[in-house]
DNA sequence: GGCAAGATCCTCT
DNA sequence: GAGGATCTTGCCA
């Protein structure tokens, strides 16, 4: 099945899709890579937790782009967060990629992170890691800097659970951790 | 124009 | 386990 294709349909399944996928850059020094190990679905307009909830905004624009955009926001003025918008134009869900492991570059992630452990299991660490930040918000993950590629099946299974860090449908159980075995 | 809160991470105790 | 760092957004006056 083409990737794009999975990216169409509920964003609570298509965040499981994710799982075991890999996101690839490729900035300098050097190509790093992830597979994805933990995602959160977000519903746009349906989600009170969503940035989307209220309506377009300068900043949470690219969540009303057509699937595939790459979504970056700034988080407690920090950290940088990327999410994959799913919905279409119509509609701006979207999935946070919360966690990775390194497959490819784990040296560069350990230089960019300024330490050699704990290099991609947090969304803030993720994006440092990959060498992400706003300057990829709003870019295509097929063709862009950020790429979402064509995964090995995935292997293990997926746990369901509660969102993390936020205050509003918390009950909601998107949070998708993948346990590879 | 001011203020409070936020999809986090790190360090120190 | 608790608290600080640090800044953008959204809401209200």
């Amino acid at each position: 099945m083409k990737l794009a294709r999975q990216l169409d349909g509920p964003v609570e399944d298509i965040a499981q899709h994710l799982l075991g996928r890999r996101i690839r850059t490729e900035f300098s020094p050097g190509p790093t890579e992830v597979v994805i190990t933990e995602v959160e679905a977000y519903a746009g307009a349906r989600d009170p937790a969503s940035h989307a909830f209220r309506g377009q905004t300068p900043r949470n624009a690219a969540m009303f782009g057509p699937t595939g955009t790459l979504y970056v926001y700034r988080s407690y003025g920090i950290h940088w967060c990327m999410n994959v918008v799913t919905g279409g134009v119509d509609d701006p869900s979207a999935v946070l990629i919360r966690a990775g492991r390194p497959v490819i570059g784990a040296d560069i992630m350990a230089r960019r992170r300024g330490r050699a452990d704990h290099l991609a299991d947090g969304p803030g660490k993720l994006t440092q890691a990959l060498g992400v930040t706003g300057d990829h918000d709003g870019t295509s993950v097929w063709d862009g800097p950020v790429r979402l590629l064509e995964g090995s099946p995935r292997r293990g299974h997926i746990i369901a659970s509660p969102r993390v860090g936020i205050s509003k449908a918390v009950a909601w159980p998107w949070r998708f951790v993948l346990v590879e075995g």
